[in-house]
DNA sequence: CACTCGATCAGCG
DNA sequence: CGCTGATCGAGTG
């Protein structure tokens, strides 16, 4: 019911990003197709955004966010974030992505770290559930978040994606 | 409500 | 290193 009223593009030296941005802020921000290997280039490409039909306002969180994107992936830490919209999610999750939203570029806290942090020590199992769905990663680090032991753990968005964000951070993690 | 599944973790052999 | 149990939130029916 949250229904996405803008859906807005980033072109990074990644590929094109998609930014979501409901009334509220950005709501979700998705990865590039991977790197036009399968994507065939989305063909309904005319969808020109008349940047006129876009309020003012989302054009604002849009260059917060653009600009917020672009410094993220070039391991820079962003001056400004658009308002992000977790509207409809539960508030465990919330508190999840809260919590990531402290830790400092470079570094990286453990699942079980994060569920120490939100007070609920024996959720870590549920952290990672959260941290999957994370609707907006990369400015929610869900990248720096580590197994117990420096390991990757996982990514829903693919594992490649997560070393290589974690590479320009200059994070070490174990093999 | 009952059950299943995870981006976990510490303990143990 | 590999296996196991404990435990929590979310999704499903």
């Amino acid at each position: 019911m949250k229904a996405t009223l803008f859906e807005l593009p980033i072109t990074t030296s990644d590929g094109e990003y998609i930014a979501h941005y409901s009334e509220k802020g950005l709501a979700e921000l998705d990865f590039p197709n991977l790197d036009g290997l399968i994507a065939p280039k989305p063909n309904k490409s005319g969808r020109a955004v008349s940047s006129k039909s876009i309020p003012t306002q989302i054009l604002k969180w849009h260059r917060a966010a653009t600009d917020a994107l672009r410094k993220m992936l070039a391991g820079r830490e962003p001056k400004e974030f658009p308002p992000l919209d977790w509207s409809g999610k539960t508030k465990f999750q919330k508190s999840v992505w809260q919590a990531m939203l402290k830790i400092p570029l470079g570094k990286t806290k453990s699942y079980g770290e994060i569920a120490a942090a939100i007070r609920n020590p024996k959720a870590v199992r549920a952290v990672g559930g959260a941290c999957g769905a994370n609707p907006i990663p990369v400015l929610v680090p869900c990248h720096r978040v580590l197994a117990a032991n420096k390991k990757l753990g996982g990514f829903s968005s693919g594992l490649d994606r997560k070393r290589d964000l974690l590479a320009r951070e200059n994070v070490q993690y174990n093999a």
